[in-house]
DNA sequence: ACCTGAACACCGTTCAAGT
DNA sequence: ACCTGAACACCGTTCAAGT
């Protein structure tokens, strides 16, 4: 296994022509990795290796490993920033309209790329008020906006980011989990001697757990589409609540 | 720099007598060790120095490094369990009162290992109808026995559930990556030339985004206890909405 | 039975050297 | 100007060897 096959086995760009890499290149290239091959396969020789390129190479466009996650980040962060730009961000139906639209334009990155939303949720932001996944000055700025200009206060508006915040993390987190759960952990060593576990995640032995047994479909089915509209419907009324008072 | 001297710096248990070495013991210094200095410094190597040991001598009692992290995990989840035994949980005021005792109490695991809980959040749990951050048997059959036997049904039991993991996940991993701020990330290189920026996490350039600018003091407030304690409040309500009807 | 030494494959990162 | 080779310090992990 020389490394002459291993590029052959992810197929990538061969190797780029001398003067093609760039950071917005690595960048797309590493969300692709990482969709692909998960988080913990981005490794600056793997992601090297994908673009044809050794590893030492990216270091003239990324300052180390840190700054490529964070690069990443603030990738999947300019998504949302472009599909605002692309719905006409005029007399959207109301706040209650923006703050629809906004949650589920994070909903869509999330689940687009389920590997990454972790990151997004989970490094540190660049400043204490920014609270993810909703990190980015343009975002919170507009967020803000759109709700002041319909009628919040100053306090209620900073609220609502915070409760908006914290829905989205709670909520995306665990939907991004259950669909990273089939790409993510791609090797898993788990063939233990005598192997007496006849299927990995039925019953390990539930007999002495009554209600999770009787219950066991109705905890696994999947309703995120419908608990989420749901759940982001009640938020907007407690906002609405809140303002009208 | 020996490894002599930096056995002098973490100061550890010296080296421990031969036979004194177990999984438990293990476990509670790698949780001690990652609150002192987080996440990224656990390696095998590091635990086994601050244990006193070689780190091939872990092998013996962890399964590798993810074995070591699973346990770590599973570690928090019995202090909450062992929080419940302390409690007499006969009846504890109706189920609001447990619930209430219940998110407290995953809250206060949050804010002791704020660089521990997100392992706790985002790490895949052992069963799909096993939410974070309550990913135990016990924990989720005590749940859903305190609202059934209390005129939940099942169905509103699992909706409440998911609702109340959603709210423990959201609420949490925002107070604890606000308090694992200050300890996680011990080395930070970025004393990049020019040395242009003279407050970190001050200005970068708010002039174009008023409304963040005006608010920041408002934003970058510290309300975690009494917004945590609010969201609680509504979500019980909500939920007893639910069961009412 | 329990721990260690040596070794292997793999990291991130630096830097002089090639083109 | 842009990329590579070689090197360094550090990982996780295995396994034969020591006590």
């Amino acid at each position: 296994m020389t490394s002459a096959e291993h590029e052959e086995t992810t197929a990538p760009l061969r190797h780029a022509a001398r003067g093609t890499l760039t950071r917005e290149l690595i960048l797309s290239a590493a969300i692709e990795f990482v969709d692909e091959f998960g988080l913990t396969a981005l490794t600056m020789r793997a992601l090297g290796r994908h673009l044809g390129v050794e590893a030492m190479a990216l270091y003239r466009y990324v300052n180390g490993r840190e700054d490529l996650l964070e690069g990443v980040v603030d990738r999947l962060v300019t998504e949302l920033r472009v599909a605002a730009a692309g719905q006409d961000l005029g007399p959207v139906d109301g706040w209650q309209g923006y703050l629809q639209w906004l949650a589920r334009a994070v909903r869509q990155v999330a689940r687009e790329h389920p590997a990454i939303f972790p990151l997004m949720a989970t490094r540190h932001p660049a400043a204490p008020w920014l609270r993810p996944p909703l990190r980015s000055l343009e975002v919170v700025e507009d967020f803000l906006d759109a709700l002041i200009s319909r009628g919040f206060t100053d306090e209620t508006a900073v609220a609502a980011y915070r409760s908006f915040s914290s829905f989205l993390l709670g909520h995306l987190l665990l939907e991004a989990a259950a669909l990273g759960a089939q790409t993510s952990p791609p090797e898993e060593p788990l063939d233990e001697g005598e192997a007496d576990v006849p299927n990995a995640d039925a019953d390990l032995d539930l007999q002495s757990f009554p209600h999770v047994q009787r219950l066991q479909r109705l905890l696994s089915q999947d309703h995120a589409d419908a608990e989420f509209e749901q759940s982001l419907e009640e938020l907007l009324d407690r906002l609405d609540r809140t303002v009208a008072q």
